[in-house]
DNA sequence: TGTATATTTGAGCATATACTCAGATAAGAA
DNA sequence: TTCTTATCTGAGTATATGCTCAAATATACA
């Protein structure tokens, strides 16, 4: 195999050809960063209890604690990480926050 | 509200049955482990870049590295991840592996 | 054999992340 | 108002993770 070098990169090349098809193809910059941020949010198993949790019944931050036994704390900072992705939304009940999946899911 | 306590956990409960009914439809420990085994894999720009050439095309490791515009190492590093849970696959052929995807896919 | 190339591997490092803790808000009741 | 409860927030910390670098393998070929 020829070792090339050409306008793509400075590094080794043997099918210059299946680069730049994988190139052109490949996913627009912004798109991967969503994709990548989604799949984030789902990789955590609190984060992955909580949402399956939620998709049966909205339940408060004190329950959600609870179930999972874990510091309402803890549970509060992910629900802020999945409420700044719009996977979950809630609706205040007295001091109560009770949360609920926002939709569209797998 | 009354602050109630009982043998679930040892913190604050509001809706015991909400917190049991919960608890009954969870995950088990080890699907929850594995989907978020899954999703982590996704979790991460460089993988999902991989992941969708490949799914075009087999690619080697030096072509990959030209088309991330990173170090062949590096990409090693994630192929290696990806063909532990089984995402990827490779093919030998002289010194240069071909990868593609295991199958099965969203 | 010995050399060259493609890939892998382990160590090290810098950043990201999931939790704890202490204190701040927000809403209702006294 | 003051007190209580449910939740949130920021700082700190320990672990996880993605990359680089240097060295080790693996295969082909002279």
């Amino acid at each position: 195999m020829p070792k090339q070098t050409n306008d793509l990169c400075d590094c080794r090349l043997i099918h210059r050809q299946a680069v730049e098809e994988a190139r052109a193809s490949a996913l627009a910059p912004n798109e991967t960063v969503s994709l990548a941020q989604i799949f984030k949010a789902l990789a955590d198993e609190t984060r992955l209890k909580i949402l399956w949790a939620l998709e049966k019944q909205e339940m408060c931050v004190c329950d959600l604690a609870a179930m999972l036994s874990l510091t309402e704390s803890a549970v509060s900072h992910q629900l802020r990480l999945l409420r700044n992705l719009q996977l979950v939304s809630n609706r205040r009940n007295g001091v109560v926050l009770y949360y609920r999946l926002t939709d569209n899911h797998v």
